[in-house]
DNA sequence: TTTATATTTGCAACTTGGTTGCAATAGTAA
DNA sequence: TTACTATTGCAACCAAGTTGCAAATATAAA
């Protein structure tokens, strides 16, 4: 189900989300909000939050699942498929504005494309 | 740690990976293993094979980790950076030989990447 | 062949990310 | 206010992956 109401929860998450181009995995959210919220709420605000088409999700490096805000997305259309970065050192995922191409493939219908880099960022290069 | 000897459950695990470029999961392998084998065995083969250049892992949609051999590889050097196509109807993981072009990020230092295109395969097409 | 040594395995217990059912709470519209 | 529905917290759960340790086994040396 999507976003139906504005609740002080909901607002919060969002305001996260905000500021900056970097996502967040769900486990750095449950354990660093400033005002301490149930991880099962935490879990079921990004899912109504990604169905409205205010955020999108994938998969880092380890598995944890991370979200970010997405630029123009409805809940029809999630078209913001751009590569994510995520430094090697900190841990940091950011999303980039750079187009992959991605090729066709034979007989295959390709719906989706996640792409991840993986390296330093800029902190963790000097 | 590598690969340092060739026992029963090595030989096994890595005759499942010769005959296709299809990758498989972990959680695969436990389950449908002709030869039952400790799930923690299995975990540290793999790990040992793709320390010793024979085999590749990344993340696919869910989480899981998946495993498939690799072309070119060594210890030393995994060369083999191609992307992997997962069929969001039966699950299945392909490796492809289409090269993806990784566009350089300034001030970023990229090690790896990884591909992930997600879609319906061939026989779920029909 | 036998012995000695280091690697590998199974087991059981554990850690952690993510999910679920349900009763209590809180937005929203009438 | 009231009534209705969406949302939340809680506790229990599930599944993937990890770890420490004792037992088993491959390999090299004698």
């Amino acid at each position: 189900m999507a976003i139906k109401r504005q609740t002080a929860t909901v607002k919060l998450l969002w305001e996260q989300f905000e500021e900056s181009r970097d996502a967040l995995s769900v486990v750095y959210l449950v354990k660093h909000l400033k005002v301490a919220m149930n991880k099962s709420t935490v879990y079921r605000i990004l899912d109504r939050m990604e169905e409205s088409g205010k955020l999108h999700s994938f998969i880092g490096k380890n598995g944890l699942k991370w979200y970010a805000k997405c630029q123009d997305c409805s809940s029809e259309n999630h078209i913001d498929i751009h590569p994510h970065f995520q430094c090697n050192g900190c841990g940091k995922v950011e999303c980039l504005t750079e187009e992959i191409k991605i090729p066709k493939i034979s007989k295959h219908q390709i719906q989706l494309a996640q792409v991840l880099l993986l390296g330093k960022c800029e902190t963790c290069l000097n």
